[in-house]
DNA sequence: AAATCCTTTTGGTCTGACCAATATTATTGA
DNA sequence: TCAATAATATTGGTCAGACCAAAAGGATTT
């Protein structure tokens, strides 16, 4: 049964990832169930137990098994979907990331009404009308649009604050979930985003920290509502339960 | 040198693990350069060589280093940064890190406010509690600090925002100015800390995110007035003037 | 100075053993 | 009979020492 001689890696625990990978996504073991122990799978791949141990701790590492001592290696989830190279492994779905967003992003452009240099505004400014002009190509969009949020982190002055929303974009295009689902949430919602990203330059040019908050935090507001809209017309009845539970979720927090 | 017996995890292998991604957060190896042996780190480490390698063997699927035979563990990128060229959160004063932190961890209290659970409020007033008794042992007292504030931002139940703030404490600890700092400005004021903190937790409690708000916000803006006085007293003239101009940044902000 | 050989270092793997946590089975007591 | 308990088996966690192969570094030769 276990083919050893096929591709050799560099080393033995990665050709047993590979075979047990294989193992899970064949549904040998449903999610729950117990592989073998290490000793059995020793047998079973004439290898040693370390080897073995290497590659479930792989495994492990990568949120697919959870071993236990004394009970064994268990199934946590199925390889397959969101594959990708996120080493990081974060499950974050859209909605928390926008929330997160929401949260950190809004109080980072009222910081950087009081921060932002001339020069600052100036590429803010740059990137609105770009988002405006390129609305025909969606990856530039995408792109634009980071930009645009990105730059007004960097307009705090804060390295720190800097860093951490740009990870917050990092893990968002780690979730193809959310990023699909913006571009979906987005593509009919061009023009409504445009005019929000220039109240929120108006607000930075005019040095007014609370303006440039609460337009900031009406845009992603914006942006969570088109984004469990777009969730709804997925899954249609389940799903309006939970956005309307999440519209509350936020709904409760700002009151 | 790294204690190895202070938070002991099921297996030793995640000590390793985390000692190590501690070292790189540190900038004690830069990207390319090469990490100690095997036998070295068994070494030092007091554990046998097949659980390091299953430390770095976990490293390694994390994407963090890249092991070549003969040649030795190299690191391919710093732990914390998704990618790109935000290898460097180095420069990041304090300063710039507890701003990050006054504007960040206030919303995230307001929202753990709504969103805690009985268990997230048990574990923050367990903390609470442990600050207070642990005032002797400053390393100790570090530790619990962070993670009263890190157990908050797991009450928000977002990930997003949970990894967020985790990531500012990890720059904090790359960062041996704002630790040292901090550690000097806090040594003499543990009895209001305490205070603080019990005010947050009282405002979590009374599911107050307005409260919680205010109160992280003052705590987080005490610890901004210790540190700049702790920085004053180093430099005595200079810092002064600089001080008092972040004083009034913050201020104006949050005016 | 360049190419080659040799020694050292380093990771890759194995064997066999012991311990601790868990699960399983057998035993006991009501 | 059945639940609580004790004894046993299974399983992961770790260690020690050993051997091999790849790579690196230095010495030697051309």
């Amino acid at each position: 049964m276990s083919n050893s001689a096929d591709k050799g890696q560099d080393r033995l625990y990665q050709d047993l990832v590979r075979d047990l990978r294989q193992e899970l996504a064949s549904g040998l073991y449903p999610v729950g169930a117990r592989l073998p122990a290490e000793r059995e799978l020793a047998a079973r791949f004439g290898v040693s137990r370390p080897t073995v141990r290497e590659a479930l701790i792989a495994l492990e590492v990568q949120g697919l098994i959870e071993v236990r001592v004394g009970s064994g290696a268990h199934v946590r989830k199925l390889p397959g979907a969101g594959e990708g190279s996120a080493a990081e492994g974060f499950n974050v779905s859209g909605f928390e990331l926008s929330e997160a967003r929401l949260l950190f992003e809004s109080e980072a452009a009222a910081l950087a009404a009081t921060q932002a240099t001339e020069e600052d505004l100036a590429e803010i400014a740059r990137l609105v009308e770009e988002i405006a002009r390129e609305n025909a190509d969606p990856d530039g969009t995408e792109r634009a649009d980071r930009q645009f949020h990105v730059a007004i982190a960097r307009a705090t002055r804060n390295a720190a604050i800097y860093d951490v929303i740009e990870r917050l974009w990092d893990l968002r295009a780690a979730s193809p979930e959310a990023a699909l689902l913006h571009a979906k949430a987005r593509s009919a919602n061009i023009k409504p985003v445009v005019v929000e990203h220039a109240a929120i330059l108006d607000a930075l040019r005019r040095r007014d920290p609370d303006g440039a908050r609460a337009a900031m935090r009406a845009h992603l507001t914006q942006v969570i509502d088109s984004l469990l809209f777009a969730t709804e017309e997925r899954q249609i009845a389940e799903a309006r339960k939970a956005a309307q539970a999440k519209r509350e979720r936020y709904a409760r927090f700002s009151a």
